[in-house]
DNA sequence: GATGAATGAGTATTCATTCAT
DNA sequence: CATGAATGAATACTCATTCAT
């Protein structure tokens, strides 16, 4: 569902649109966050990079925060939807986290730039954006805990600990994850695989 | 044991002390590095953080990437000796990943600055800055590989992927741990307890 | 005839002007270049000179270096159409050299900041800089060669080293003249007579 | 003759040495004023030149300007020095301004640093230094006017002129001389023969 | 004779941002 | 919707110079 926010002009329904000149600077914002971080990302790259002098970005978004914050926003947006979509169907609860890995790693290392920004740490945003940030983030969180929360596990497991490791493995990815090899999905199941599966007591 | 380094009281037969200044400043990085990011740490307040006038830093470094270098250097120093003091004496495999891990996680979420420099992404270096960050941080990672080695696994296991699953879930602690609750070593001991107990087939 | 560039009135169909706050930095950096030197000419000077930040110069001009084109551009424009609008009417070929020489002169020598920035050396730019440089000027100096290879000589006179050492009597009279004395017209017609006459064998 | 200036030590009349690295110093000095201009030319580089640090540089000059007379005034005398050397025995007028001429452009454009730095502008001095400077150049420069004084010239020369003519000819080679073609010595020639004979009137 | 360590002002340049047009 | 032109503060870094040791 499109995020709309401003004037949607005289045709409504199209899928998401709307504001075309903003799409195009909030995807340049997201790759150039992603590619060089959000401190050395500057608004003259991105503005440039579509094209645009720094000045007349100021008209689509008041502050770079702001503009951290919608990419952020579209970011989370992305990853949410690409999981509930991979989970339609899915009953089996490893199954369903599986699923669920391996679309939030799609969406991580594929071409898609929203996914690493919102991964990312920001300690230099006031805090009031870092608040704006982590309550975006948040549902997102929630979905995956209670997919954890659904596995059948020993009594001794803690569930909260589980899933800040699975999303450590997870999110650690981008870090050396090189295209070429094995994709996104076969890395997710790995991973899964290696929580799954007994690895002690059964080198046969 | 560690070579020096530390103030083990007024002038111990140390042989390469003297320093004073440099090493002062190369803490202030640290923790700077650490809190604020590279881009945005300006020498400014690295400087001011010890007192120093922002011209005078250049007098021990040349540049803030030389800066960078020396602090990622002692950083991977000081893990990776840690790591080597807690597999003294211990020789069963998978209690020596587990020691590796909590001493990694000690010099990480301690109020050691120089671990959390060493695990950090600096996308704006020029290349050959990051080749020496790459060159610094290979013995250390070396040292993981064996370990995983030496583990008693089932063939299926791929113990590439086991490595960097490991790695992503340690290295991403800094961004959730808060002092207070579990410690680095209890945290360390969860998260090899997902990789080496079965979670699957016995919710007993 | 000028190319327009000069103030001609309020608005009179000139095709690029407006760009008035450049014009200026031109001015003043010609100015600063030439009463300090390159190096010595910091932009901040130049910008206060203008009553602009330095900050500020640089929406006009991307660097030093393109500024210092920008304004050997203007220099050399400005001498070699003076030298062309005094060789309008003239044929004898020694009356031309004269002609041109003082029309040089003029320009280096008169309150014309932008001359004296053409005839010096630049020897800390980059070299990219320093070709651009050059080729500015090789039109300019094409000019007078054409004026000496027309001279009626003795074939034994090399006119390359003729035209060098021509070029190095005017060139170098910006190290001495001061305003009061004779004028740029007069001395060129000196230097010119020097070599047009013979000075020996002819002391009556 | 040495200028000596400082302890010259136990064994006196030693041709010019005593103070050897300052001499060294100076040479330094001399090639980076020439090659880089005054301003461009740092203590720093003076300095790491010669395997100091800048620091050490004051014990032997108090100041940069010091360090620019102390270079200006050695390549005075060397300068005057082989130019006195080039008329010992010789009489004739023109032949004693070839002479002079020729040894002048050899100290210009040999492998020698300081005459380079003789001649050249130093526009960001202050006046007290530049005033030393021209009386250091003063001598040297009546050594010239006697020469041009002593020519059989007509009446109508204006030899004012045609000593800065002269000048300008020869100081400005130092812009486009390059090694490898005719020699300092047949340029000069070149020079001097223009001024000497006639070049319009007999094109046979 | 020289160094180690700094200073304070300066270098060119970039930053996010503003605002009249 | 955007630009042209700027601001003021910050960026990394270099300058000539000082001075205790």
């Amino acid at each position: 569902m499109a995020i709309a926010q401003a004037h949607n002009g005289p045709d409504a329904n199209m899928p998401q649109r709307a504001d075309n000149r903003r799409d195009v600077l909030l995807d340049a914002a997201a790759r150039l966050f992603r590619e060089r971080g959000y401190d050395a990302a500057s608004m003259r790259h991105i503005a440039s990079a579509v094209g645009m002098l720094p000045g007349s970005v100021y008209y689509h978004f008041s502050s770079k925060d702001e503009l951290l914050c919608a990419v952020y926003e579209e970011g989370v947006r992305r990853i949410h939807e690409a999981v509930e979509d991979a989970l339609t169907d899915r009953t089996e609860p490893w199954d369903r986290l599986t699923a669920a890995a391996a679309a939030h790693l799609e969406t991580l290392l594929g071409d898609n730039d929203y996914g690493a920004v919102v991964i990312r740490p920001y300690p230099t945003v006031p805090d009031d954006v870092r608040d704006q940030l982590i309550t975006l983030r948040d549902g997102y969180e929630t979905l995956f805990r209670g997919l954890i929360d659904a596995l059948p596990l020993p009594p001794s497991v803690d569930r909260h600990y589980l899933r800040l490791h699975l999303f450590g493995a997870l999110n650690w990815t981008p870090t050396w994850y090189r295209p070429g090899g094995d994709g996104p999905r076969a890395i997710a199941e790995q991973i899964v695989g290696h929580l799954r599966h007994p690895l002690e007591g059964d080198p046969s």
